[in-house]
DNA sequence: CAAATTTGTCTATTGTTATAGACAAGCAAA
DNA sequence: TTTGCTTGTCTATAACAATAGACAAATTTG
């Protein structure tokens, strides 16, 4: 919730007018300030509110309609169609399906590319494997109900991991894919959090209007030997997942 | 580091090409992409790496310079004044001067506004008060080596904590206030993290360039009695700042 | 010392965003 | 059924962003 208070817009920023609006909405929508009943205010009224012009919210609202966030209908009024920003959990155990265990659902990853080649010396360091070692790549597109979250790239050691790719697909799940390669359990070992604009493959892949942002997280899990396993690059839509973290148990 | 490859700019987009570009660069300075020996390539290179006019560029390298991030001297080129970002860790004891020992020099925090006041319902369930309880709000910018890096308002119940303000004032630090009014010590208890756009305040505040990104968290302290303390919602200047957790030990 | 490289500034044009108004069309309410 | 409310669409204009070119000024290089 935005209570840290002040001016709404900021003109001549480098954001355009709507996209900016387009943010507010999203977040009045998640504190339950904007709607009402599930539905916003008209469009005059919007524009009066920001001190726009009321094409300049239609612009914003076509934006978030894009994203699934709204939805209007003539004559009646504009929809909510999402109250509420995902909880995604990052803790000791950080799972995808399990993460958001009644916030949604239904859960799936899918496959959007793979390969296999000498990792970039960010990876080799990451999993604390020599510089120029063979690595595979996973790269996946985690969605809720249909609705596109995440997207990823993996890392895994390809003399250990080799056919992960093949075991994923037909695991559909990273965790049951390294299971059946030998690791019943991992942790997170770190995760760093970072926000971006969204890039062109972020908004194709996450289904984003333009000028959306994105969180970008970077983790390792490591095995119960703390040997690290896995590398990873998590962009989530910013619009649509929060991150969590909560005290972990003794 | 951006790994996922693919189109770098988007036009249209509700975000300015300079915005996107600035954003760019500064990504790439983190990951050693963008500079050599301390200096980014020339103007008219960048324009040809990124397909836009120099102007454009140079409108980008401007809002990085008002940032404080690069610094250009006619006839010699662009450099770098902040190689990296800083690494803030969210964990057990989240304390902002420890959290970042070793990565700056000094560290500051000055308090902007206090007031007490009936808080919110959203403060009073976040520290489990009943509805309409007064609290006492800090209202705080956090800088490292003279650089604004984030700003937050805190509450506390006035109840418990009526002269935080002012104990705040002379001590200059949330924990030692708190470890006069009899808390030596206390916990993180969770943390919720999101993506935004700087407002005019933010920008204001943070000496952030126009269509900033920032990283929002919401968090609640606990004592070690299990009682909520604090509640806090968080801006960090996206471009200065990484959030990152890590394996908590035993 | 001269040439080359790089940043800084100015003016001008084109493309995009935001505003503005008018009116159509669908739905809700009286 | 009529009126009022709300979204949807069209055209036009003003303001802002991006491109374009030219040239000045500072520094580096040969």
């Amino acid at each position: 919730m935005r209570i840290l208070a002040g001016a709404l817009l900021e003109r001549k920023s480098g954001v355009a007018l709507w996209r900016q609006i387009a943010d507010l909405i999203r977040s009045e929508i998640e504190t339950g300030a904007a709607a009402k009943n599930g539905k916003l205010p008209p469009e005059m009224k919007l524009a009066e509110r920001y001190g726009v012009n009321r094409h300049t919210v239609r612009a914003a609202i076509a934006a978030l309609e894009q994203e699934g966030a709204l939805r209007s209908e003539q004559g009646r009024g504009t929809f909510v169609c999402m109250p509420r920003r995902l909880s995604y959990p990052i803790g000791k155990r950080t799972r995808f399906s399990a993460g958001l265990e009644g916030q949604a659902e239904t859960f799936r990853t899918r496959l959007v590319k793979t390969g296999t080649a000498k990792a970039n010396p960010q990876v080799t360091r990451a999993l604390a494997l020599p510089e120029g070692t063979e690595c595979v790549s996973l790269e996946t597109v985690s969605e809720t109900d249909g609705m596109p979250i995440s997207r990823a790239i993996s890392w895994f050691d390809a003399a250990r991991f080799g056919n992960i790719a093949e075991v994923f697909a037909e695991k559909q799940s990273i965790t049951m894919a390294l299971a059946t390669d030998g690791i019943p359990d991992y942790v997170r070992r770190w995760t760093t959090i970072e926000a971006h604009h969204a890039s062109p493959d972020d908004i194709a892949l996450l289904k984003l209007s333009s000028g959306a942002i994105v969180l970008v997280t970077h983790s390792v899990n490591e095995d119960l030997d703390n040997r690290a396993i896995q590398y990873s690059e998590t962009r989530f839509a910013a619009d649509r997942v929060e991150l969590y973290t909560k005290l972990q148990d003794s």
